[in-house]
DNA sequence: ACAATTGATGAAAACGTTTACAGGAACGTT
DNA sequence: AACGTTCCTGTAAACGTTTTCATCAATTGT
């Protein structure tokens, strides 16, 4: 491997030197940086990260930490966190992890390793972010948690309500006349945080305040996040409660292989049975039916998200806690029950 | 930071025997063993990896590096490696890139400061695996670029046969009766080692096979791999060409796209006009209509690979380079044309 | 009883950087 | 002529590990 000291050598000029037309130091001269300059262009020497960082506090670029399952909906989101981070001439790194792994532990490894300027949490479990955290002193944002409860002051969050979110999901089938709706998708054992229950119990609030007492055992199905397994609770669900005229779904997954579901046990979408899903990602704008289903201001998330994080790095700012907005996309998998 | 030192002075034992135990090596007597481990776990000790890396000259993983823009058939690649590798007790990190830059130098500079055991390239574009790509001695793994004429010795490949897959779709076509078919996506002007040009060239080739000559002007419209994209490509093709019968997609997110698209200029899929996709994402079984495709073996591509780069890294059997099969997939999509 | 082997440990030299500090040249100011 | 600046450069000490080598004690073999 050829080393600063390489170029240090048939430059001639000491390792320092090199050392700081590598980092853009103005203290050097105009002849010394050409010269080193070319020669490393033609040695092709390329600085080891590793001695680099063991030295340097503090790296350039800010670290992305996403936990869990890939999904549409974090490739999304961490598309548009990239571009806003490009757009302010920031770099980003990506870390996924496991299910099962502890995000904060591996923010503490990355803090130490990476050293980057902040940390921003994708899909985090409320779990982790106990006494732990606390070892983590560098600004950080969590996305769809809300991280008010904790109190670290270096830790923001944006979230979307999901539970409100969902709420609207229920109350637009409820405003088309259904009565018989189910719920599918996500389980109940989860924490108070997991974005799955807190759709369930927002679904399930709404139609209680309409003044539908919801029976799980009968109207609601668990199934993780996949469209195999959607397809199979969409079923199951429907021999449970074959008076379902509308299914809430957790997510846009889900939402598309339950129509198909449906639909190989001879019902239509909507004609005989609505569903709507949750999230909007990019693609059910071209389906058939197009999925009616709760969006996320991905967007705003992703460029809040950024920008706080920013601020808090450069000025110090406090941290804040903040709801994204979302909306209701109207499309063709839901209508009014037949009589 | 708390430090190996830090370890040492506490229990203390040297530097170097706390570096044993953490390396769990066998020259430590248990009561030391134990002593320090104790210790490490009580004050939260993580060895820096940056020092660590430095020091060594091999680590324990092995990188996979993908390239372009994240789409599902990647992801599916991935995950796939990913439970290859895990069974076989390795761990990989990925790294995505851009479009834009160069996998090969990318590689370089993680062979350098990851010292990975070997690299898999997921995507990789033909040209930047010239001269450049002969400063990597690891073993590596390409993916989707059939690599043979490179001739270099540490640099296998394993391939879909994008051309003679593609012929297939198109040959699915002509077996249902059409004789007005299209193509969809990509550009003309990619290397001939780009996977949508081989896909066009592969497809063209048959129909011409069976007599039809292919007007590039009238029956083929260019566009990016997403569904917008897509969608306006659709309409753009059946403008141009309103008595096609059936299409070929270059990807599956343009096939549904289109078939969206050709509905809603108010035709029937397949009733008026059939469309063939290529990959077989996983969730094309779960779409209305289900989607006709190519569905790659994935699973054997991502085996082949894993095992293939572990056999190479052991026992340093010499690269190989193979084409993985593929099968047409009849859905939904796909019927005879109309009289 | 003495040499040879084994086992556990520590001292110190690397690994490739960055950076605090010091030095020297060139120049302008008193 | 002495001094203070400014600009450029080099020396050497870190950063936190791994690893070679040496040491010393305890065990084994003759």
């Amino acid at each position: 491997m050829i080393t600063i000291k390489d170029i240090a050598q048939i430059s001639g000029y000491s390792i320092s030197t090199v050392s700081r037309v590598i980092n853009h130091r103005s203290d050097v001269s105009d002849e010394a940086r050409e010269r080193i300059e070319s020669i490393i262009r033609e040695q092709n020497y390329q600085p080891n990260e590793n001695a680099r960082m063991l030295k340097q506090t503090v790296s350039s670029d800010i670290t992305v930490i996403v936990r869990g399952s890939k999904s549409f909906f974090w490739e999304y989101v961490l598309e548009e966190i990239q571009t806003r981070m490009s757009n302010h001439g920031e770099s980003v790194n990506v870390h996924f992890i496991g299910d099962t792994e502890d995000e904060v532990a591996t923010a503490v490894q990355i803090g130490q390793n990476l050293k980057p300027k902040g940390i921003i949490f994708l899909g985090g479990s409320a779990d982790h972010f106990r006494e732990e955290f606390s070892r983590i002193s560098l600004p950080c944002v969590l996305v769809t948690v809300d991280a008010s409860k904790f109190g670290f002051d270096n830790l923001s969050s944006f979230t979307t309500d999901d539970g409100e979110a969902a709420g609207c999901a229920a109350g637009r089938l409820l405003a088309k006349g259904h009565r018989r709706i189910g719920i599918l998708g996500g389980d109940r054992g989860g924490s108070d945080d997991d974005f799955g229950t807190l759709r369930i119990k927002g679904a399930v609030r709404e139609l209680e305040k309409h003044g539908i007492r919801f029976d799980f055992d009968k109207d609601y199905e668990p199934c993780a996040f996949s469209a195999e397994s959607g397809y199979a609770a969409a079923k199951r669900l429907l021999e449970k409660s074959p008076d379902l005229t509308g299914v809430f779904a957790l997510n846009d997954t889900i939402a598309i292989s339950a129509i198909r579901a449906f639909r190989d046990l001879g019902m239509s979408v909507p004609g005989d049975i609505s569903v709507i899903g949750f999230n909007g990602v990019t693609f059910v704008d071209y389906l058939i039916p197009r999925l009616s289903t709760i969006r996320q201001d991905v967007a705003m998330l992703a460029w809040k998200s950024v920008d706080d994080l920013l601020l808090r790095i450069s000025y110090g700012s406090p941290a804040v806690h903040e709801k994204i907005p979302y909306e209701y996309i109207d499309g063709e998998s839901v209508a009014p029950p037949r009589k």
